[in-house]
DNA sequence: AAACGGAATGAGAATTTTTCGCATCTTGAG
DNA sequence: CTCAAGATGCGAAAAATTCTCATTCCGTTT
């Protein structure tokens, strides 16, 4: 969490800006939504207004910070990039995410999005299921 | 059309329900949110209410007739069930959809909800980018 | 270090999407 | 045909997100 960070993402070093990013970087949970982000944030003794973090999050997202998920939810969840791109897969019951990344399912797609004649810009693979955990207790 | 079709789901034959079946079997455009369906219906004399669109829409997923999506728009998109399963390409700019099915990525998804342990329910997978119309006119 | 201009923030109002509550109307069983 | 359970319509309410605009902050220039 450096201000050159967000400077180098060409965004300026508001305090609320550094703030959000420092929060994110230090948070365990990784998929929050906007609201989330909010009160753990107030939680925290951080307080910046809800649509400051809607704004923030979405100049994050621009400047390719973070990634933002449409779950099932009906609601936006956002994601601080870390290293690489992957996917997710989402225990239906509990709210579980869990990471993958398949270069097999990865090649397809770029082939298939040739093939159709785009020119592909992003593409989000969601996979939902019970968790194991879930299973368990059922 | 049928009433036997809704009776089949496990719901009442009632009007409004055979009015929405009909509509979304007659419709050239496959991909449409509730909004959108409560205009087009109305457009073509079908007078439902948005809040019964809503439910019904709901209910004719739970009940297999629909399949529910979550673009990047932020809100649901609705497709009638023809056929069989298939994933889709969207256009960012001029929202054009195409649809595929890959078994390779099939095959790989069931593969991955099985080594994290998931039983998968479902899935869905989103590619996004300009289509070849859009690269022609860009 | 003070000043300035443009950009960012906060708070609440406004939008948008979806759901709810309830009086009234239908459907399907008997 | 009668009746109860269930469905619909309408407007109010929720939930999610965006907008408005007065005030404040940031970065650059004196
Ligand atoms: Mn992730
Ligand atoms: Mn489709
Ligand atoms: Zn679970
Ligand atoms: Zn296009």
């Amino acid at each position: 969490m450096q201000t050159s960070d967000l400077k180098k993402a060409g965004l300026k070093a508001t305090l609320p800006r550094m703030k959000i990013l420092n929060f994110l970087e230090s948070s365990r949970v990784r998929h929050m939504s906007a609201e989330e982000v909010y009160k753990a944030m107030l939680e925290a003794g951080e307080d910046v207004g809800l649509a400051t973090i809607y704004r923030v999050l979405t100049q994050f997202e621009t400047a390719g910070l973070v990634t933002r998920h449409h779950f099932e939810e009906g609601h936006s969840v956002f994601e601080l990039n870390l290293g690489e791109h992957h996917d997710h897969i989402v225990c239906v019951k509990c709210g579980h995410i869990e990471e993958f990344f398949d270069p097999t399912i990865e090649e397809r797609q770029h082939k298939i999005a040739e093939e159709k004649g785009f020119d592909m810009t992003d593409h989000a693979l969601y996979i939902y299921g019970i968790c194991a955990q879930c299973k368990k207790e059922a």
